[in-house]
DNA sequence: CGGTCACTTGATCGTCTTCAATACCAGTGG
DNA sequence: CCACTGGTATTGAAGACGATCAAGTGACCG
């Protein structure tokens, strides 16, 4: 039996005096802006900064849950996974996004990096403390869990109730505000993940999302210059696609 | 046009010095028990008991979250639309299911009462000045939004992956542990939700869920002596279902 | 009884999946 | 420069699962 040897990426672990959160590119839109600027050691001490390769997988579902991460850089894909290999992606992790919510102990999801990713570790215990310290942390957290409700069962909507057109509508959308609502609207829109990320994104297969997008382009919706870019040409369309209201 | 009037129940409001929170059936599987017995008046002060009839929407998706509730009795379904009327049924709220997280100043779903409902109601202020002053009962909601999220993500690969059996699989193991993980499972199960409930909480319809019903009864995984009732026959069948290990 | 309502069962249909072939693109090496 | 390779995306044809449409059953109730 042949046997394909992958060499297992090395996650690459910087920890050192340097690693600052004050002017850290996520703590705007994190938990991290709970603690007060000039408390800013005490984060810093208790948190470990850590490269991931693309393609790594840096939380596996199951696995205990003795550290929590906060995404500074890249983005994520957090997955379930069926015995026989079916995966649902449940949501995409951008900046600022807080891993570690969907927790009992152990993960409830997998995550794997899309591009080069950078995270902020925190040991349980570590962030145990610092919870205890600045209960706004805390407050924050609620927050933060509270919106990922909403998506969820927004997203629960999208793929119990809503076709093929509906779901890459409002997939693209959704990406159009940066992937959070009640952010401004770009035409260009990123696609850091594969076709076949979207597709278990939205409980579809690779080829009737290419399908759809094909559709969308002929019928003017959107253009694709290239494989990982996407220029929304009538968003208002997409967004009535989106809510059904076609 | 003929037009069908509608009496609309009204929501008795109960709010007397008899109201206590002591002998609550609800105290030990909610929030509440994050408050200590001899404190309790102070709970009961900020609550109101109401008493929800079958049928009646007492969460209106949208609206203004002003108030939070404590489900202390009977099944609600929690539920969201889209404009055409199709529905997807979030998650079915028993005994002691805190509802007001997926909150974003209005409320991110609809809750209706499958049968008599008895609710605590809080106010969003009365609320915010309980959490502060026990901050125990915020830890307890974030361990609440954390196993929530954990069972959104689940039915996010329910509603994406499984087919229509699995889904049913899932269902009736979920059920047979009383909607509750790490719960004693029963081979007795009661279903107090229509068929129409089911497969808006499946992605399903009720012709689908009707028809695997009887498949499952056929090859002898369960037995239905009556439309609200349904019994086991092989759990470890359905288990592997659920799990997709077939 | 007739009426309603929820559920069941049957026949047909359509959307999305599956299977398969082809195109595309970047990287590698002759 | 071009052939070769591996990964990803697109396109086509056929098939299946679940949806839709429609009829029938049974329970409950005034």
């Amino acid at each position: 039996m042949s046997m394909t040897l992958i060499a297992r990426p090395r996650v690459r672990e910087a920890r050192t005096g340097l690693h600052q959160c004050d002017h850290c590119d996520a703590r705007p839109s994190s938990v991290c802006n709970a603690i007060p600027d000039h408390l800013l050691d005490r984060l810093a001490a208790a948190s470990v900064v850590l490269d991931i390769p693309p393609g790594t997988t840096f939380i596996t579902e199951g696995e205990p849950a003795t550290a929590f991460f906060n995404v500074t850089r890249g983005t994520a894909k957090l997955f379930k996974l069926l015995p026989d290999g079916r995966r649902q992606i449940t949501g995409f992790a951008h900046l600022g996004h807080f891993l570690g919510l969907a927790v009992s102990d152990t993960f409830a999801f997998s995550a794997e990096a899309i591009d080069p990713v950078k995270l902020c570790r925190f040991s349980r215990a570590r962030l145990r403390v610092l919870l205890d310290d600045f209960p706004a942390m805390e407050k924050r957290l609620l927050e933060v869990a509270a919106n990922e409700l909403v998506a969820a069962q927004e997203q629960m909507l999208l793929l119990g109730r809503k076709t093929a057109r509906e779901r890459l509508a409002s997939f693209l959308v959704m990406q159009s505000r940066g992937g959070a609502p009640c952010q401004p609207q770009r035409r260009r829109i990123a696609l850091p993940m594969t076709r076949s990320d979207i597709a278990d994104y939205l409980g579809l297969t690779i080829e009737t999302v290419s399908r759809t997008l094909t559709y969308f382009r002929t019928e003017r919706l959107i253009d694709i210059p290239a494989q990982s870019e996407l220029l929304i040409q009538d968003l208002e369309a997409l967004e009535n696609l989106a809510d059904c209201l076609t």
